[in-house]
DNA sequence: ATGCATGAGAA
DNA sequence: TCTCATGCATA
């Protein structure tokens, strides 16, 4: 193997072409700050935690989402800035704002500060290292908690939640909840109660599903094409795809994904 | 801890 | 189709 200059990226490189031949996606002008505006529309409630159940069926394992929080609602407004806490709320709008807020027994700013979600994300987890609970642990217990609409939650949303690494919108959704289940745990560490766990009674037989890898080389030209064109059609995705060698969809979702990555909290411009 | 993926709902 | 919340699988 003594080959490969460019991932093949040739006219299809961002980087190294500066004229669009046939996909260089430099048409746009929306380059250098990205995340200006949002195409969806959001509403003024935060999705609470009154959230619909639809089908709770199959005592399974069978992935079926439609989570506790999954209501998809309009998740309000995060924009690349939010405004840390404002001491002005006379305006009729905000009045009502905040009227209903505090009906769905949130606080106005106090709940959506991010330096208050930041602050209650690292007291979480030292709190429930504490406690000696994992992350799945703590998951699985917030069914237990049987708040209206909230289920378990896995692993990785734990983690995403401690680390910040979820959306603005769904740190505030789920911090209500992971403190309900905080209070309840230390309430109950008090008691120093432990009953014997069930074993895990994993109900083999299934096909898993098998994460796709995408080479180190085929992830930077996709980096350099989402720099320049974050959002691609599905046709410079499909060219894109084939001149990487990947499916289309991989090519698909991991544009999704990335566009997922650059909301993020942590990423945000709020540090 | 994080990459790739699914699915519901909104455009 | 995209976004968004969320999770399986894996590094």
């Amino acid at each position: 193997m003594a080959h490969h200059g460019m991932d093949g990226l040739d006219m299809l490189d961002p980087i190294s072409t500066s004229s669009m031949t046939t996909l260089a996606p430099m048409s746009d002008s929306s380059a250098g700050g990205h995340g200006g505006h949002h195409p969806q529309l959001h509403g003024p409630s935060v999705y609470g935690p009154a959230a619909m159940n639809s089908m709770m069926s199959s005592h399974h394992h069978h992935h079926h989402h439609g989570g506790p929080l999954s209501g998809h609602g309009p998740p309000g407004h995060h924009g690349p800035h939010h405004h840390p806490a404002h001491p002005a709320a006379h305006h009729p709008a905000m009045a009502a704002a905040a009227a209903a807020a505090a009906a769905a027994g949130l606080h106005p700013d106090s709940d959506t500060d991010p330096r208050e979600l930041e602050a209650f994300a690292e007291r979480f987890k030292q709190r429930r290292i504490k406690l000696g609970v994992t992350q799945a642990d703590v998951g699985k217990a917030l069914a237990n908690l049987k708040l209206p609409g909230v289920g378990a939650l896995s692993q990785s949303t734990i983690c995403r939640f401690e680390s910040l690494t979820l959306s603005h919108n769904n740190m505030i959704a789920l911090k209500p909840i992971l403190q309900a289940w905080l209070e309840e745990a230390e309430a109950q560490a008090k008691n120093k109660r432990r009953d014997p766990d069930a074993p895990s009674v994993l109900p083999a037989g299934e096909k898993k599903r098998k994460r796709t890898s995408i080479a180190a080389p085929e992830k930077r030209s996709l980096e350099a094409y989402f720099a320049v064109q974050p959002r691609p059609s599905g046709e410079k995705i499909a060219a894109i795809a084939e001149k990487l060698d990947l499916k289309k969809n991989v090519v698909r979702v991991w544009f999704c994904n990335q566009r997922q990555k650059q909301k993020r909290m942590k990423f945000a411009a709020q540090h």
